[in-house]
DNA sequence: AACAAAATAACGAACGTTCGTTATATTTTT
DNA sequence: AAAAATATAACGAACGTTCGTTATTTTGTT
């Protein structure tokens, strides 16, 4: 039995974004690392330091077509002239088109899960579980927001369990806001006359503007701590005693 | 010079979703038949009652494969197989495919402008004014659920002024919704120290959402005057005095 | 009312092009 | 020189669109 490499030993510093944004930067680093070893029977190319660059520029290239154009309409000769690979290099990375998308979904999916499972312990009350939640999955789905944009975007385009699969992040999410907001009402920190689905919706709703209209945030130059802090107000405002 | 046909005496009923529904069928029926005029020198079949119901069933068609598996992705032959229609028979009601896809975008646009730009004239209070506003985008966005979910996700693919129309559309909706704010803070009927433009972002956002995650609340069982009335509460318990 | 003629609508095979993919050739690295 | 990585050429399938043809409806004539 291989002995498996220890996890990363970093932490999620969610003191304000900029400091996030350099607490994230080596996780993702591991993440297209562990990419290499859990797709290890479909890359035809050897993990070197050269190819790990090669895979990521391909997963953003794609990403970046695809959300201009829909990831079906995206050609693999358009990827290869963007990307300065042939086509024949490319079809080293991935076996066939439906594989690429599984693997920039997986590439997602383990960074989302890796942020949002570690925001949560830290906070006492449910206050402040609800703000960490907040600001962390603002954050994350601004260091991934072109990601975020693409797995929204294509989810119909999805067949089978990569479609389950992202319907199930999104419940995901959504759930963990209703817990946090069941549990506040349990121990008396918020009102009990409120829905607590009805308001994890429509927090879901809040979190997800930020990255499907981010070109008209950045315009009006609100950041991610004020956009957070914004949505926190209006929600806490509405669910206090 | 030949005599206009007088606008359709139909008014908008924000009653409740069930009167909206019914005084809302005539004048969508009244919209697809402009789209003939709008549209004599593109469309070779001459207007009848027969080709009016054809040319529905196309947009109709036309917007549930899509929103299957998007625009781009729907062909012709899936189009004319669906439709009951020849490819031949198609190519009568629109010259290509891209004109199909304006054709479709006014239909809906037409729709939207007609009814959101009746809600505003018959409330005093600027309450009340962001009330109608909210049933009213609830209550179009219902029945023309199909077509919201197109326009918003196939946008990206549209190309210059039909690109244009549709993010005008959007901000003009928003910038609704700032208005009535700010016309609510300068006559103290708001708090003045919000901040109406992130405010309307944030309804927008809510507002997307009754289209964009239809299934969810469907399978919540929650009404449109239901959804309406949370958004509503949300949003004027954080602006009220 | 019956028929002929003209107009309109519908049909579907075929065209040129582009797609994802594979097979083969070339270059680079070891 | 062997192996790995990259580049190029070629394949069949599917695409949007066109167009010669047929079916149907409307108009004109008696």
């Amino acid at each position: 039995m291989k002995a498996e490499k220890s996890d990363s030993i970093h932490i999620v510093d969610l003191e304000n974004f900029n400091s996030f944004k350099k607490s994230i930067k080596f996780i993702l680093d591991d993440i297209v690392s562990k990419l290499y070893d859990d797709n290890k029977q479909l890359i035809r190319v050897k993990k070197s330091p050269q190819s790990i660059e090669n895979l990521k520029r391909i997963i953003h290239t794609a990403i970046a077509i695809s959300n201009k154009k829909g990831y079906a309409v995206m050609s693999i000769r358009e990827l290869s002239a963007v990307s300065s690979l042939s086509i024949g290099a490319l079809y080293a990375y991935f076996p066939s088109k439906d594989e690429l998308l599984h693997i920039i979904q997986q590439y997602g999916r383990s960074s989302v899960e890796k942020v949002l499972s570690e925001t949560l312990v830290h906070a006492s009350s449910s206050k402040d579980k609800l703000y960490n939640f907040i600001r962390a999955h603002i954050f994350i789905s601004e260091v991934l927001k072109d990601w975020f944009y693409f797995s929204y975007m294509e989810t119909r385009y999805f067949t089978g369990s990569e479609y389950n699969k992202t319907i199930e992040g999104e419940l995901l999410t959504e759930s963990l806001i209703k817990d946090i907001i069941e549990n506040g009402i349990k121990n008396n920190e918020f009102r009990s006359d409120i829905q607590a689905s009805l308001i994890a919706s429509i927090s879901k709703a809040m979190l997800q503007d930020w990255y499907l209209k981010r070109w008209k945030y950045t315009k009006r130059g609100v950041t991610p701590d004020e956009y957070a802090l914004e949505c926190f107000k209006m929600l806490y405002n509405y669910i206090k005693l």
